[in-house]
DNA sequence: ATAGGGTTAG
C-alpha cells in the first residue's frame, strides 16, 4: 500500500503515530516503503538529479535514516541532508543530525564537520546546549569520535562569540566524559578573558587542571594574562608556579602580563615587585623584549616618573632594541601629564626622523594632553592634522575633544564636533554621548541630557552605568536626589548594575538635602543589595551628621568605619579637620590614625 | 590560539 504523493502532507508523515500509537515506527517501516531504495538513492544524489529525486521519494522524512542505515557514503548523505532541509523544508532531527555528522567524522572529514557545525551555530533558532549533547552522546559508540565532535563544537561556539553556550558545553562534555583539545579550550578561555569573565576562565583552568587536561604555555598565560588584567596578582603568581610544577617554564609572555598587572596594580612600591620579576627573568636566561620594556615604560609614565621611563628608554637603544610607535605614544603621554607639551611634540618629530609613523593613537596622546593644558583650539587643530595624515580619525578622537569641550561649558563646539564624526562615519558609542551628558549636566541642562538619552535609545545605545551615574550625580546637585532614586529604578530594570559610586552620590544628594534618613536608607538599599560601604561612604554621611552637628552621631560613624578596617582617606581628615576639630569636636579615634 | 599605547562617572 503507498500514499498518493501529490503534496508533502500526504507523504507518510499524516498518519501513523495517530492510527498505531507506539507502533509509528514499525508500521512505517513496513508499510509506507520508500519507492526507492538507499543505494538508487544515493546514485542520484550523487549525480544531482534532484528532481527526479523528488519525484521518486515517497517518504522524504525516512530517507536520511535509511542512507544512514545502509552505509550510503557520508558525503552524499550531508548532501542529501542540506538538500533536503532547504528543498524539502525538511527539519531533522538533531539526532539524525549527529548520526550524519559522525558518519562524516568516521570517514575523517574533518572540514565538512568544521563548517557544518559553524552554520549550525548561527542558527537563529538554536537549540538548547544540553539537547545537542544528548544527540552527540547516541550519535555513535565511540568516545573518541563523540569528543571529536563535541571538540569542534565548542570551537564553534567560541569563534562565534557564543561563549556562554561555548561555557555550558565544556562543562556537559565534562559530564558525559568527552575529551576536549587545546585547540578549543584554549579559544574559549581567550574569550572568556577578553569578555571580563574571569571568574569564569578561572573555574574552567581548575576544571581542566582537574582533568589532567593536556595544556601548553598558551593555556597558563591565557589565565594568568586574565587575572592580571583582572589585578588579581597573587592568584595569577600562583597559576605561574603551577605552569612550572606541571612542567612549564614560563616565557617572556608569561613574564609581561605579570609585569603588566603589577603596573596596574598601583599601590607603593608595585616597581620594586616588576623589578624582582626582571630579575627572576634574568636568572632564567629569557631576555627581555621590545613589549617589556613597552609595559614598563608605561607603567612609569603613569606614574608621572618620566626619569625612570626614559632610563629604561635609553637601555633599550644601548642594547640596540628599537623601540616602536607603542614606546613614543607612552613616552608622549608621559610628557602630556607632565605638562611638559614642548617635549612631548618633539618625541613625535624623532619618531618621524627614525622612520616610525606617528599614529592615530600618538595623535589622540596629543590632543588630549593639549586638552589637560588648556589648549583646545591646538587640539582641535591636531584632529585636521591627524586627517591630513591620512589616518582615520578614531571614535576616541572626537571622544576626547567633545570632552575637553564639554568640560570648558563649550557644548556648541562639543555639538558641533559631534555633527562632524556623524559626518566623518565615525560611528558615536557610550563614551561619546556620556561625555556630552556630562556636559549638560554641569550646566544644569536636563532637557538636553534627556533628548540625548532618547537620541543613544533609538540609535541602540543604551546608556551604561556611567551614563546613569552622570545624570543621577546632576540631579542630585540640583537638589532632586528624589528623582535619582528613580533613575536607581530605572537602572535596574534596565540590567544596568548600579556602583559604589550610584549609591554614595544619592546619599550625598540626601546630605545636601538635610535628608539623613533618606541617605541613611539609601545604606541599606546598598548594602541588602550585597555593596558594602566604602570609605567614600561613611565621608558622605560623616559630613552629614557634622552638618547638622550631629557631632555623637558623626563620631560613632567614624568608629564604625575604623572597625571595619576602613582606611580613612584624604577626604576623611579633611572632614575630620574642618567639621568636627575647627569647631570644637575632638573625635574620639585612636591617636595614631588621628595623627597620620 | 597567549603579552604592550589613546576617551567617559563620586
Amino acid at each position: 500500500m503507498r500514499f498518493p504523493a501529490k503534496s508533502k502532507l500526504s507523504g507518510g508523515r499524516f498518519s501513523t503515530s495517530f492510527l498505531f500509537p507506539g507502533k509509528a515506527q514499525s508500521f512505517r517501516l513496513c508499510c509506507i516503503a520508500q519507492s526507492i531504495d538507499a543505494s538508487t538513492l544515493a546514485e542520484l544524489v550523487s549525480k544531482q538529479h534532484w528532481s527526479e529525486v523528488k519525484r521518486r521519494l515517497r517518504n522524504p522524512a525516512l530517507a536520511l535514516p535509511q542512507m544512514l542505515d545502509s552505509g550510503v557514503d557520508p558525503g552524499l548523505l550531508l548532501r542529501y541532508f542540506v538538500w533536503s532541509r532547504k528543498e524539502l523544508g525538511l527539519s531533522h532531527s538533531l539526532d539524525l543530525t549527529f548520526r550524519v555528522l559522525h558518519s562524516l567524522i568516521c570517514s575523517k572529514m574533518y572540514p565538512k564537520v568544521r563548517s557544518f557545525l559553524d552554520q549550525f551555530v548561527k542558527d537563529d533558532t538554536p537549540h538548547s546546549v544540553s539537547s545537542v549533547f544528548h544527540a552527540i552522546s547516541t550519535c555513535s559508540d565511540s568516545i573518541c569520535n563523540k569528543s571529536i565532535i563535541a571538540d569542534m563544537l565548542l570551537l564553534s561556539y567560541t569563534k562565534n562569540m557564543k561563549t556562554r553556550q561555548g561555557l555550558e558545553a565544556f562543562y556537559r562534555a565534562g559530564d558525559y566524559g568527552f575529551n576536549l583539545s587545546i585547540l578549543s579550550c584554549n579559544p574559549l578561555l581567550n574569550n572568556l578573558v577578553k569578555e571580563r569573565s574571569i571568574d569564569d576562565a578561572e573555574r574552567v583552568y581548575r576544571e581542566l587542571v582537574r582533568r589532567r587536561f593536556v595544556f601548553n604555555a598558551i593555556t597558563f598565560n591565557t589565565v594568568i594574562n586574565g587575572l592580571c588584567k583582572a589585578g588579581r596578582l597573587n592568584k595569577a603568581s600562583n597559576v605561574a608556579e603551577e605552569m612550572k610544577a606541571l612542567g612549564f617554564s614560563p616565557n617572556v609572555i608569561t613574564y609581561n602580563s605579570l609585569i603588566d598587572g603589577h603596573c596596574k596594580a598601583g599601590g607603593p612600591g608595585k616597581m620594586y615587585k616588576v623589578d624582582a620579576i626582571v630579575q627572576e627573568m634574568a636568572r632564567n636566561g629569557i631576555p627581555l623584549n621590545v613589549v617589556t620594556y613597552n609595559t614598563m615604560i608605561h607603567g612609569y609614565c603613569k606614574d608621572e616618573n618620566l626619569q625612570a621611563a626614559l632610563k629604561l628608554f635609553d637601555e633599550m637603544r644601548k642594547q640596540d632594541m628599537m623601540p616602536n610607535a607603542i614606546t613614543y605614544n607612552s613616552l608622549i603621554g608621559g610628557f602630556c601629564s607632565n605638562r611638559e607639551l614642548d617635549k612631548a611634540l618633539r618625541l613625535r618629530d624623532e619618531m618621524l626622523s627614525l622612520g616610525l609613523s606617528p599614529n592615530i593613537v600618538t595623535y589622540n596622546v596629543l590632543i588630549g594632553g593639549l586638552c589637560k593644558n588648556g589648549m583646545l583650539s591646538e587640539a582641535r587643530m591636531m584632529l585636521d592634522d591627524a586627517e591630513t595624515e591620512g589616518l582615520g580619525l578614531s571614535v576616541i578622537t572626537f571622544n576626547t575633544l567633545i570632552d575637553a569641550y564639554s568640560k570648558s561649558g563649550r557644548m556648541e563646539e562639543a555639538l558641533s564636533l559631534h555633527q562632524l564624526m556623524h559626518d566623518k562615519g565615525v560611528v558615536p558609542n557610550v563614551s561619546t554621548y556620556n561625555c556630552l551628558i556630562g556636559g549638560f549636566c554641569r550646566e544644569g541642562k536636563m532637557a538636553s541630557v534627556w533628548e540625548l538619552l532618547r537620541e543613544m535609545k533609538e540609535k541602540g545605545l543604551n546608556a551604561d552605568v556611567i551614563s546613569y551615574n552622570t545624570v543621577i550625580d546632576s540631579l542630585c546637585n540640583h537638589g532632586m536626589s528624589r528623582r535619582g532614586m528613580i533613575l536607581l529604578d530605572d537602572m535596574l530594570n534596565n540590567s544596568v548594575n548600579p556602583t559604589h559610586i550610584t549609591y554614595n552620590t544619592l546619599m550625598e544628594g540626601y546630605c545636601k538635602e538635610g535628608n539623613l534618613r533618606a541617605a541613611l536608607k539609601v545604606r541599606e538599599l546598598m548594602e541588602k543589595r550585597g555593596r558594602r560601604a566604602n570609605t567614600v561612604t561613611y565621608n558622605v554621611l560623616i559630613k552629614g551628621f557634622c552638618k547638622q552637628s550631629k557631632m555623637e552621631d558623626a563620631n560613632r560613624l567614624l568608629n564604625e568605619m575604623l572597625e571595619k578596617g576602613l582606611l580613612l582617606n584624604k577626604a576623611t581628615f579633611e572632614i575630620i579637620k574642618e567639621e568636627m576639630v575647627e569647631k570644637g569636636f575632638v573625635p574620639d579615634i585612636d591617636g595614631h590614625l588621628y595623627n597620620a
